[in-house]
Formats: C-alpha cells, sequence, structure tokens
DNA sequence: GCAGTAGGTTACTCGAAGTAAGTTACGAGC
DNA sequence: GCTCGTAACTTACTTCGAGTAACCTACTGC
C-alpha cells in the first residue's frame, strides 16, 4: 500500500484505539496489529507514540478549520460570524464525539508537543473570535478582546464536554446557550446596537 | 518519618516533579529519590504511579473547596456570589502556578481515576455556580441554568489559563473580564435588575 | 528483654517503547 | 526478460520503567 494511504489509515486506526482505550494504555504493537502491519512501520512513518498521537490531532485541527472557515464566510455582520463559527465546532465535535475525547483530554497529558498541537487549535480559535471582535469594533482594548476570545473558547470546549452527557443537547442548543450567556456582554460594546440581519 | 508526614511530603514532591516534566516524562524511581526515600514507599502510601497522581489532584481540590467556601460565605446577592467565587479561584490559581498546569493538563490524560478527580474539581464549580442561580431566579430552564455553569467554569479554566502567559493579568482584572462578560447575559434572568450591594 | 508493628530496603519480573538488521515486491532502464 | 534501486515491510532484539516479593530494623508497650 502507498505511504499515504497507510498512513492515513494508522491515524484512522489509532485515533480509534487511543480514544477507546487512552493513550497510555493503548500499545504500538496493538494498533500495528490492528493495522494489519508491523510495529516499525509506525516508527517509520510517526516516528514515536506520541508522533503518532499528534499526528491525529494535527489532521483533526486542518479539518476544523476547514470546516470553520467554510462557515464562517457568508456571515455579514459580528453576531452570525459569532454564531455560525461556533455551530461549526459543535457540529465537528459531534460527528467525532469519540476522537474528540482523545484529542482534548488525553492529548493534553504527555507530550509537549501535542500539548502545542491542542494549543494550536485553541488558537484558530481564539484568532477567528479576536479577528471578529476587532473588526467590527476597532476601539476595544486589545487585552480585553484577548480575554473575551478566551473566555468565549473555554465555553465551548466546555460546553462540548457537557453536550456529551446530554444527549439532548446538539449543536443547535448549545449554540444558542453560548451566545445567550455571551453576547448581552459584547453588544453593549459594540457601536450600533448589534443589528439582526 | 510518620505515615501522614512523609505522605504529605511524598504529594508536595510529586506535584512539583509531574508540573516540572509532566507526567509521563516522571518515573517512580525519580520522586522516590527526590523525596529521599525507596520506590516500595511511594506503592505502599499511593499504590500505584497513576494514585500518586491521583493523590495530588485530591490534595489540590480539597484546599481549593475550602478557600472557595470561605470566600463566598459572605455573599448577600447572585453577582456577588460569583464575583467572590471566580476571585478565590483565580486566586488559589495564582498561588499555585505550577502545579495547575500538572492538575489541569496532566490529570486528563492518563487514567480514567485521575480524570474523575479532576471532574471532580469540576462539578464543585458547576454545583456553586448553579447553586447561585437556582436560589436567586428559581423559575429557571434547570438545563440552561446548567449549561450556564458549565459556560462560566469553563470560561474561567481558559482565562486561567492565559493568565500565565500574561503576567500583568492578575486574579482582579480576570475576574472583572469573566464577570463583564458574563454577567449581562445572566442579569437580563433575574427577576430584579441585580441589586448592586 | 521480648513481641509486634510501622517504616524501610534490595533485588528482582515483566511489559511496552524504540531499534538494527535484514527481506520482499515492483517499477524503470537497458 | 533481466537487473538494479528503492519503497514497503518483518523478525528479533535492547532498554527502561512500573510494579512486587521478600527481607530488614528500630521503636513502643507490656
Amino acid at each position: 500500500m502507498p505511504k499515504a494511504q497507510r498512513m492515513a489509515q494508522m491515524l484512522t486506526v489509532a485515533e480509534e484505539i487511543f480514544a477507546e482505550q487512552g493513550y497510555l494504555a493503548t500499545s504500538m504493537d496493538e494498533i500495528a496489529e490492528r493495522v494489519g502491519v508491523s510495529k516499525p512501520m509506525l516508527y517509520e512513518y510517526f516516528g514515536s507514540k506520541e508522533g503518532l498521537l499528534i499526528g491525529c490531532i494535527h489532521r483533526a485541527r486542518t479539518e476544523l478549520r476547514e470546516k470553520t472557515a467554510a462557515a464562517i464566510s457568508g456571515a455579514r455582520n459580528p453576531e452570525e460570524f459569532l454564531r455560525l463559527g461556533l455551530l461549526a465546532f459543535f457540529e465537528f465535535i459531534d460527528e467525532h464525539r469519540r476522537s474528540w475525547a482523545l484529542l482534548r483530554q488525553e492529548a493534553a497529558v504527555a507530550v509537549p508537543s501535542a500539548q502545542e498541537e491542542v494549543e494550536g487549535i485553541r488558537q484558530q480559535q481564539t484568532d477567528m473570535i479576536g479577528a471578529v471582535l476587532a473588526s467590527f469594533t476597532p476601539d476595544i482594548d486589545p487585552l480585553e478582546a484577548e480575554a473575551f476570545a478566551e473566555i468565549v473558547v473555554g465555553a465551548t470546549e466546555r460546553l462540548a464536554v457537557w453536550m456529551e452527557r446530554r444527549p439532548k443537547v446538539g449543536p443547535a442548543l448549545a449554540t444558542d446557550y453560548v451566545m445567550n450567556v455571551v453576547w448581552p456582554g459584547v453588544a453593549m460594546k459594540l457601536p450600533e446596537p448589534a443589528p439582526h440581519a
């Protein structure tokens, strides 16, 4: 099997097993076996167990970025921008329930570099939100804008975890909850009273 | 050395080394050596490496609960309640910068039971916030109240991490930021227009 | 002065990450 | 239609660290 295809397969299998059992409890031999290949192949392509984990996170991150970019491209005002971005995120999580737990929870633990990958995901989010604020209300205190972005990301992540325990709460409702809490505080800082498009 | 004292010392050393190097990169031999004792003593008192980690988290959790309880005991209205609780949290984080990274990031990774300990911390927080809302606005939708609590906890955690990158932002300012964003959305649901005590 | 136990150690096992060295499949050039 | 190079793969290790068995020692109450 060609390299690219094999790597993709390895990532898929690894993501699944990591999510099932946790990073620590999973052995490279086990992943190799389930891929149908021997352990050194994993090392050939990913360098280390940590490298494999990072590969999983990186792929998810890329996918999330693309979906979000597509979702927000049509927004015309900051509220819509934020809402569409949040919705894209929650939908992504909803589709990846299992892997999500892994990427968020497991990754953090082990390796500094996996940590960085995860932070990269958050960076994407905070940058996006920061950009919304800055473009629509240029006179906002930059530090406060940054804090706001972090708050929204934190709230969103937490609600994503919560969503898993509350099956009745889907992406749309989760988005509403975040917007309800967070938007009034922002609208007060906007130049015009937040036009509803 | 008596058991209780030795255990406390072990926790202190473990917390420090885990925070420095990460959970995975730390060996039990290393911790034992720095404590000045042999490895089986760690196993005698904590059962496993995971047990040791959980011990660290548990101790921090207990301390946080006590500080928070003390801080909010004097609050007279929901806004003050929330503000004092947030402040206590940020101050706790501020005092434990190093350990904080560990408890939040490392714990998640490894072990299901460590995960539970960390969730226990969040549970404390969400329960507290949920209680505030419920007691002051009894007619709120319970699911929405829960969502709100999760949002506040997520926002707070995220801002705590951010605080470490922004040394100028201390507990007081962090509390303000969270309140600024989050409070207007809640105040709208309160029976009276949120009296400032 | 002796018994029991709290606090401690040395010296192992075992499993999993990571590696060295070698093997097979297969397309390009003659 | 053979052969050379390389991409894809394997077997058989080494190494390191979690966890354990078995044994030691000093103090405390009787």
